[in-house]
DNA sequence: CGCTGCGTTGAATCCTATCAACGCTCGTGG
DNA sequence: CCACGAGCGTTGATAGGATTCAACGCAGCG
């Protein structure tokens, strides 16, 4: 069930212009084209496959719901390579004609744009699109530097450290993007979605959650995060605050 | 000791332009800025840091020896993220203004070179930068290849799957740059370099070695790999020919 | 009502790490 | 020349972290 969003219920630009206007400043006929993207966006279910490996077509922006880079092993094993939240792309930016490097998948019902009116040849200088370049550079910068994060958890940390970083990755994205509420914010990954991501087994995900709610780091249940030592997780985390939040 | 190379004993710039000929057809034009590299090249020994993590400088191409980007936690742990072969970029040639995403060390001694002279405007289309230009978008998107790759294999592979994995993605890239002699191969990798590119320890690294070797898969030591069946690796491994071999 | 998805628990197993020690080669210096 | 140490590979024993298998509880839903 694709459907084209159509009337007055138009999805909120709102992340995509926090998240870039906080990579760069825009001007506002810049600001301009990222509010008028929600014009035909889609809405797909979740288990959507947004974009498939190898193939190439028109990059996309995620106004609202989450959704994950993954990759299946012939055997089954999943592998999560991030996950993408509101004002993301799905496609590169920056290399728009090259095949995606990874799947894309739904993980809750999700609203995307066409991200093409924000590629237009910006090859003037300074021109009023200076903004928007910039934006999508550091994206793109920024994208790498979360896949380099994930190679470090995975190669080098346990299990307790692994969950805390990823939390925290994801408590400084959502941040970027006004999703914090005070001390918790909505999460809509399962443990089995954690288990996937962070290398690990359900099983474990479910005792090293148990472990750090009774350490009183953080507490998730429901599909809510609650921060209460952000200083210790960060701490237990080996946390570099790598990306800007 | 960083000396300039001077003289007739110039290194030799075969391997970038294998490896860039192999990503998009360049005018001969375009292979003469690459032959120009040399000039002005710099020797690094091995340990050397060739670009610190955070900080902004020119990129670089190596043109011989091996070296690694890699991330050090707070306690010492240690984590390669890739290896970075002659003909490859050190620093990004697609963003080059942006602060590098992570340090990258000598393996070997190294012979570097500035890689600005590639970097010229290529605004116009068709223009004779039009080669160059691909192939420069080609190598930032096979290099995110390699590191999801490098994702996959840490999350959700075994210690024999990783290791097997990796050497095969060496095997590829070397192939594209001519340096695979029949069946055997230089790789200048000690265990415990291994070790920290996939997340093992050194010891378990030396028994997974021992055992690829019983199991007459392939053999590795005295800073050479030989490999016997190609086919049975690759499915060991899953191997999925993503890289242009 | 029974099913499905998700979280939880226990027990046993396996993979990998850690610790400690030894052998080897090679370069250096007494 | 030989002693010495550093770097690298190898080995055994032990411990620990994470997986697997299996089962159960619980909520939501058709």
């Amino acid at each position: 069930m694709i459907r084209t969003v159509v009337g007055t219920d138009l999805p909120s630009p709102n992340a995509t212009i926090l998240r870039m206007g906080g990579l760069a400043p825009l001007s506002s006929c810049e600001a301009d084209i990222l509010r008028d993207l929600p014009r035909q966006a889609r809405i797909h279910p979740a288990q959507t496959e947004l974009c498939r490996e190898h193939q190439v077509q028109p990059p996309l922006v995620l106004l609202s719901g989450w959704a994950c880079c993954q990759r299946i092993l012939g055997d089954g094993r999943r592998q999560i390579l991030r996950f993408v939240l509101p004002g993301d792309a799905i496609g590169s930016l920056a290399q728009p004609v090259l095949p995606a490097s990874s799947t894309t998948v739904a993980l809750t019902q999700v609203v995307v744009a066409d991200a093409r009116p924000l590629l237009r040849p910006s090859d003037a200088a300074g021109a009023p699109w200076a903004g928007l370049t910039k934006a999508i550079a550091m994206m793109s910068h920024v994208d790498e530097i979360i896949l380099r994060d994930q190679v470090v958890r995975l190669g080098r940390q346990t299990a307790y450290e692994r969950l805390i970083h990823l939390i925290l990755e994801l408590h400084g994205r959502l941040q970027a993007i006004d999703m914090i509420d005070g001390n918790s914010f909505s999460v809509p990954l399962t443990q089995d979605i954690l288990a996937d991501a962070l290398g690990l087994s359900v099983v474990h995900i479910n005792r090293t959650l148990q472990q750090v709610r009774r350490d009183r780091l953080l507490d998730m249940r429901g599909g809510r995060i609650t921060i209460h030592q952000m200083d210790a997780m960060r701490r237990v985390a080996d946390w570099v605050g790598s990306i800007a939040a």
